[in-house]
DNA sequence: CGGGTCCTTGACAGATTTCAAGACGTGTGG
DNA sequence: CCACACGTCTTGAAATCTGTCAAGGACCCG
């Protein structure tokens, strides 16, 4: 199922069709409008263009709303479902770069160069809205304040992404897990879900790519956050007991194990 | 010199006197025009409001063009000098962002909370223009692809911050710090400077913050760089003899020092 | 049921940090 | 002008963390 990077036909079939017929998609909602749109970023609800809709399309697990190298049109915002956003290089090597999910825009970093810099892939049945630029642009000369709105929303990528930098390079392994659990569970519960009891939908590998460490290193931490009774694991299943001393947490205490002079 | 982190009063001396009375200041540029600024941005130039002009200030070294916690009112671009952006944690930990000069442009990470989240500090006499948000806004409602161009200057932000991250996932020190010198040497040579010899003018401290590595590694590799031939360093001093060889390093070949079994 | 993916766990190797000491340079004040 | 203090850089040795390799078990899906 991989798809080697810059492989350029290769990503057409991930696209969905345009056609809906299955009963699944027949229920689905299927427009949003703008304000709902603006609602979902957080942003002040000025817009009232109450006419011009977005289009939902839905992906698989596994499928790619858009891939590296192509051209960009459209932005996306997460209508449902997870996802990750991963950077490839030269030799196919994946890096991931986050983990969207409700209400998350994606496809920002192909503003400048107009092509899709990184690779948005689906981890569970996922729905995003179709924002096409040239409609947000056009939108934008009728309300100035819209631009100005998504400038805020990538500020707030900007400013994630400096957190993220922080975590990678002044917190070792076991305080960058902490933190990325808790984040996760504030994440959680800013779309209605539980903050404290919640599955992964991500690999052991993808949460060691996402914090700079190897899947052993990340799967020894969530042992060892169980052991002092933090959390519960179970596979992807994860309880929070302590989310707090998550959030602080930068070393646990050591424990020396199959030490005979202890 | 050093200022405690969120101490709202401290970063006020810091700010650069209205008043310019001194020889140097009295010959210094004072004002860009909107063009001007555009064409720094690498911005087509599709904005002719020639009126608008942006005023220039001055820092010197250590002084801070704003500070984390402060109030957001404008984005700068760096006339010229050399600076650098850091976090800051709860404890006073200092996280480096990255090493900003000429035609970077700063502030963005104030534009949604209205408050910059990280600080701004100049690591030489620097110049940056300052463009109120308050104008930029006013702008873009007569020239309306203007706020379109800024949306692609905060894309390039975003696209080099994964970029950043992606090094440090998944390279180790040698092929951090290769790649950090090899893309230092590319910039200077996008404003003018030699690419192949130049000044640092940060400490290895503040080098090893940015690529999450303890400053000895960082003393270390560029030791083993020079034991290697691929480049010169005396200090601040670099000179780069294998540029290309440096942007795609891996790892330096095994040298058993001090061994007496060799 | 079989194959594959994912997860866990141990042992070990290797990379990087930490700690420590000394050298080098620079700026300041006597 | 020199002495001194300070920050920076280098270098070594030891400690520690994390990655790598390997094997086995759990789970899922066709």
């Amino acid at each position: 199922m991989d798809v080697s990077p810059h492989a350029a036909p290769q990503w057409v079939d991930a696209l969905p069709s345009r056609t809906f017929s299955s009963d699944d998609e027949r229920h689905a909602k299927l427009w949003s409008s703008l304000s709902e749109v603006c609602r979902m970023l957080g942003l002040p609800p000025v817009c009232r263009d109450g006419d011009v809709m977005f289009q939902h399309v839905k992906f698989k697990p596994a499928q790619r709303v858009y891939t590296a190298g192509q051209s960009f049109e459209s932005l996306y915002i997460v209508y449902s479902g997870f996802l990750k956003s991963v950077l490839l290089d030269e030799s196919g090597h994946e890096q991931v770069l986050g983990f969207p999910m409700k209400c998350d825009m994606l496809g920002t970093d192909g503003i400048d160069s107009k092509f899709y810099q990184s690779e948005l892939v689906a981890q569970s049945t996922a729905e995003v809205i179709v924002i096409p630029f040239r409609t947000l642009v056009d939108l934008s000369k009728k309300n100035l304040d819209l631009e100005l709105e998504f400038l805020a929303v990538m500020s707030r990528e900007v400013i994630r992404q400096q957190h993220l930098l922080f975590n990678l390079c002044s917190l070792q392994a076991e305080a960058r897990v902490a933190r990325f659990l808790y984040a996760l569970s504030q994440r959680f519960a800013g779309i209605g879900y539980s903050s404290t009891q919640f599955t992964l939908r991500m690999t052991r590998q993808e949460i060691g790519s996402y914090l700079g460490l190897a899947l052993e290193t990340v799967s020894r931490v969530l042992g060892a956050f169980q052991e002092e009774g933090l959390i519960s694991v179970e596979r992807k299943e994860i309880t929070l007991f302590q989310p707090e001393a998550l959030r602080a947490l930068k070393r646990l205490p050591v424990r020396r194990r199959f030490s005979s002079y202890g």
